[in-house]
DNA sequence: TGCCGAAATACAAACGTTTGTATTTTGCCG
DNA sequence: CGGCAAAATACAAACGTTTGTATTTCGGCA
């Protein structure tokens, strides 16, 4: 059921027209700043439309023009501090080129991505940003958009924009071995896209220093006080326990630290924590915590450049996108 | 600069129309659901439709229906998990009536959230819903929108739904009183809309009391590590100390609790800190925040309701929202 | 068989802009 | 002052959908 429609009725073109005693075309081209109208007319029309109140019909622009000048951007959380500074990259490239972003939010859920992307269609929007999409990439493959689609850390899509998204896992992992780990957990959230490839380097480096994969270091994390507590128990009940652990983001981090903490182990002297994203929290906790920065607001800048690109029929140049950050703040240390 | 039309020509009625050998009138009524159309006639358009891939050009019935089914949300800031709980709410009572949010973030700016509104009316929302505006409420008089405006937590406005917005901080400083603390700090942030109900709730709690209100015990938080650290030395520095502080959010909190534990004190022994938000991780710090909990879902939906009724020409009756909830973790205690 | 009313469908106008083309106006030169 | 090109403006069609009205089709009954 809509919305019934306004009493007041809104400016046109046409009334424009009227008071300015001039042709719609005319006014449209004044508006636009067309050199073809004559500059005193254009003024003149300018002026009027303003007095007036002029609000453009973006859907009758839309119909005839084919395009509305906006850009879909389907978000998973919007809670995440993550997709918040790729949104601000992107709405910032986008400013630049006369194009407007509107947001989605989909809470993870496939169906409403797709429902998300649906609308998007419908608005006719001139391109879709996908960060960390849910919906399998066939679903994408079938879809047959008309409008271009660039993915955000999918390297399995046609186009996409990604920071090697084990990078900065490596360099964490990397980090915790320097410092003289070998017994290192990890921590992952629920099955998202995005913790695979942090899971796997986290193997790969245990592999490439010899050491044995051990499935009782995994520990999982959903986002509440009590698993972070049973999490520091499986912990504290393992022999030889863990000297670190890698949380695959910085809430669960924190919340294992004080875990941890609670239990009366001392971080990072008894054991390390490390984590991921470099929330703004991040830096205000005890210990601060050891994590990894994206550069997301580069990454956001960029995927709406390879939209443009894609749209005007090129294939876009990689992207040059600065590595991840590793930030070493005090949850990490030498092993006791 | 827009971005060019696609190639592959789009799905219309009128296709389907001819592959179904009917008029584009009856395709319409038939994709509606209409009972004038034959159940027959209906399902094979469906059909027809539906193997064509058909998308509907909103464009073209918003002009003609002059309502697009959308609500604007104006975002201050998506990073904010309060406004993620708001948005939610938001776009489930939406769902329920058939209608979509679309939401804009302004990064809290005045500009960007002009810019915002004026997006959404020429996309020719339903409505608008706005969080905690930056645009003085005079902006919002004299914008004579066709479309029905609510603002949330913004009680001067002709249509708002608040939690009122001192419960919450009453609450919080009843209860450091209540625990015996006489010299009670505040941390305020930057000059956000937000902040002021909470320095007058705090000021009004001390008066009721008969504590007098000290200019030495107001502090500003930037997010910032530094500001944290500021706000400790300033802290210890007073004599007698405060010993207690109420911070205007949980970050704010949490980043202050961090500075005075580096300096060596003890919370809540030495002091004790109460934040404002219930954020995910204010229970999963050390010690866990004591805090108040919006009920930003329920205002949410509320806020929908309430631009539904105004659209019908009713005026909204008073929501009924619940009171924002006291949430009493570690981070407060009795004074030394 | 013919007619009636109802059901089903077709017709046509409208929504507000844009844009290619046609027409008018203007300024200028001979 | 007539003529001409260029500049300024007007005209008209189109975008895809919806919706009020006109028309056709149909089943049933006299």
């Amino acid at each position: 059921m809509a919305i019934s429609e306004s009493s007041r009725k809104r400016v046109t073109i046409k009334d424009i027209a009227r008071a300015a005693g001039v042709d719609p075309s005319t006014v449209t081209r004044a508006l636009q700043g067309s050199e073809r109208v004559r500059s005193s007319t254009r003024e003149r029309v300018k002026t009027i439309a303003d007095e007036m109140g002029y609000v453009p019909n973006m859907a009758a622009r839309t119909l005839v023009k084919r395009s509305s000048g906006l850009i879909g951007l389907v978000i998973p959380d919007m809670t995440n501090p993550f997709f918040a500074a790729l949104a601000r990259g992107m709405e910032n490239e986008a400013a630049k080129h006369d194009l407007r972003i509107v947001i989605n939010d989909t809470l993870g859920e496939e169906a409403a991505e797709r429902e998300a992307i649906r609308l998007f269609l419908e608005l006719e929007v001139d391109g879709l940003l996908v960060p960390m999409a849910r919906c399998p990439q066939d679903y994408y493959e079938e879809l047959q958009t008309p409008v271009p689609v660039v993915h955000i850390n999918r390297p399995e899509a046609r186009h996409h924009v990604s920071c090697d998204r084990s990078l900065g896992s490596l360099a964490i992992m990397q980090h915790l071995i320097d410092l003289g780990h070998r017994r290192i957990g990890f921590v992952r959230g629920p099955s998202q896209p995005g913790v695979e490839p942090k899971m796997q380097a986290y193997r790969q480096m245990l592999d490439q220093h010899g050491i044995d994969y051990e499935p009782d270091w995994i520990f999982r994390f959903d986002g509440t006080v009590e698993s972070s507590a049973h999490t520091a128990d499986r912990l504290l009940a393992l022999s030889p326990m863990p000297t670190a652990v890698f949380a695959w983001n910085d809430v669960s981090a924190i919340g294992l630290i004080h875990a941890l903490r609670e239990r009366g182990l001392r971080v990072p002297d008894d054991i390390s924590v490390a984590g991921h994203d470099n929330i703004q929290l991040s830096g205000l906790v005890t210990p601060p915590l050891t994590t990894v920065a994206w550069p997301m607001y580069e990454i956001g800048q960029q995927s709406v450049r390879s939209l443009l690109s894609i749209a005007r029929g090129n294939t876009p140049r990689e992207a040059a996108i600065p590595a991840p950050k590793l930030i070493i703040r005090a949850s990490t240390g030498s092993p006791g």
